[in-house]
DNA sequence: TATGAATGAGTCTTCATTCAT
DNA sequence: AATGAATGAAGACTCATTCAT
């Protein structure tokens, strides 16, 4: 039988189908895709197994669709571009907001983040999603330069470097808590690294 | 009694062991962890599925002995420190030389290095063993370049900057490959950006 | 109240209850009545889900009605009975022209054929509704023989067999392709042989 | 995953799968295909749900099994061919006994019969086993006969049109039980149709 | 020690039928 | 009269783990 999954148009559909959404996302965030079940994450909605199946094609569909919504809140924050002209002056300090509103994002989504990437490794779907926002985000940056005056000089390649840093850097304030670590001089390093990075880049 | 699991003590109950170990961890990282069973495990290392059960506590306790196994082969290869002094003249070739052989060992355990991480994300236990590594290899290299004349100024965190660094070039030259990205230069600015990282710590 | 079965009497009620008739029996046909769910109908026949079960008791009732409706057309087109009288002499080409006639009608509704067919063995009701079918061919049959001359010398058994026979060969033809068979020479057998069941009833 | 399907060697094993095959058949025939189910089956072979599918494929295969066992005991019990030499003498008589047999076998196998008759409307691989078994039953009467001294005149087709007689003649008496036959009657013009459908044939 | 047959709870998914609107 | 969203029981099948031998 062809699909038969409705794309809600009424009101109130469409709220159920952001309730399963809502649900079915948060519970395999919070408790990994194998360990939540469709009966679970019903319940949760407050809907019946039945209903899941009208909205979505299978449990792997929730998982993306919850992805596909909620994404922007998980992956790279950083792409809340600032809207200030970078110059010499403010440069440190953009980078420093920057990563701080990093942090804090990921903290928020810490679960969220942790069962994501967990997908991205072993879900050929999430994987593609992953990877196709981690670009375009490289772009948008490297465009937010471009108008800010930067050379383009590997500029893509810089951006990504930079992005994988900060992600790093964050990654390990959030989670490791390699209690060796100290995470103030950590940051002040990357900063000034990144300033190195791109130290013959802005004119 | 409390616990049954048998620390095989005779030769043939070792490679007995062994043999599900490798079969396990094998297949695991091939597969995925919810995507293989243990019959299959069992039958791949010419077990039955019952004996299993003797030297292991359950299947997630396969995973656990062969990431404690096979650990070493699978992250951070860069941990075979070179033996060489680091010096201002071979300082670039060296890092060179890392980048190189992290990028190889990379591309022979692609499959299980994804896995892992996935399940770095997802399981307790990997993540435990994960950052209890990484911070031990970054001791190990902090080490060595103390050895080799460096100041200690930040250098764990240095140091761990620069695992990431290497780690994420080393990731997207192995999996993403973003068609935009020009890897040889991305390349260079790595072996350039981590030079100015230890710009003043170097005698 | 014991029964919500609305009895259409309105031109258009009873125009949505044929669709629904048509549709549904049409899809129980083609793909088999467990392959085959009344949303499907319901679509088919442009309606809602929850206007069939005020037409029908249920699903079963669809085939049922469906049954009532189309089973002339199904069953037993031998029921044609020709308009011309039997002779000596057309004798022949009247047995030769029915088992034509059947043949085509038998090719057109082929799996609707197989599907009725298939629940007469296994639906009470089906076969209730068949074999009452069956015994009132016969009987027609065998009343037309009799307007034309024919001996009642166990007619109405002589007509069953001969009714199996032509169905049995219009069978075979139809489908089983059995491939080491003469269709042609096996007809002409069953002619003649007909022509001997009946050789001592026309007078 | 390839195929696990565990053929079994042993004798326990052997019989814990004929078991299987046994109620499943038996449940299948008696309450229809898709009336029962895989639990219900288990259940009444003394069995867990799990281990059926050690045994077999799915639900589905059960049913073929079932067929190609018990398929001899169903179909075509004509096929016990009568070890005496026909002569013209004997014609009648064993025609007359092979009927006779017929039917007591269909009697007994009344509900099986009509299920798997069911399905040869219904399912591809029921209908593929019914058919390959018809047209060897067919020949190994042909062979029989022209043993027996018939000549080959459209012999294969005369057998064939025979099976169906016999087979709607059984039929008839055992399910339909049309209140207005007189099978005794019926009988005995079949057994006569039978003699003129080979009467140029028998030298 | 070792086998591999056996268990049965658990999983995703379907669908006839009902019900709020 | 009509809609189509919602229900939830039921079904086929899987698999980590146990147990009789």
């Amino acid at each position: 039988m062809e699909s038969n999954i409705r794309e809600p148009k009424q009101k109130r559909a469409i709220e159920k189908k952001e309730k399963i959404i809502n649900a079915g996302f948060n519970l395999i965030c919070k408790n990994g895709y194998y360990n939540i079940n469709t009966a679970e994450i019903a319940k949760e909605a407050g809907v019946s197994t039945g209903i899941v199946y009208q909205y979505f094609k299978d449990k792997h569909d929730i998982l993306m669709e919850g992805l596909e919504k909620y994404g922007d809140q998980i992956f790279y924050p950083m792409i809340n571009i600032p809207s200030v002209k970078i110059t010499v002056d403010n440069y440190a300090l953009i980078i420093s907001d920057t990563i701080n509103e990093y942090i804090n994002n990921h903290k928020l989504s810490k679960t969220a983040h942790e069962e994501i990437m967990s997908m991205v490794h072993s879900d050929e779907d999430v994987a593609k999603y992953y990877y196709k926002r981690e670009i375009q985000t490289t772009l948008d940056i490297k465009n937010y330069l471009l108008d800010n005056g930067f050379k383009d000089n590997n500029l893509l390649e810089k951006v990504h470097i930079m992005i994988g840093i900060i992600d790093n850097l964050c990654h390990e304030i959030t989670y490791h808590n390699h209690s060796q670590m100290d995470y103030k001089n950590m940051t002040n390093i990357v900063i000034s690294l990144i300033k190195d990075l791109f130290k013959e880049d802005l004119i």
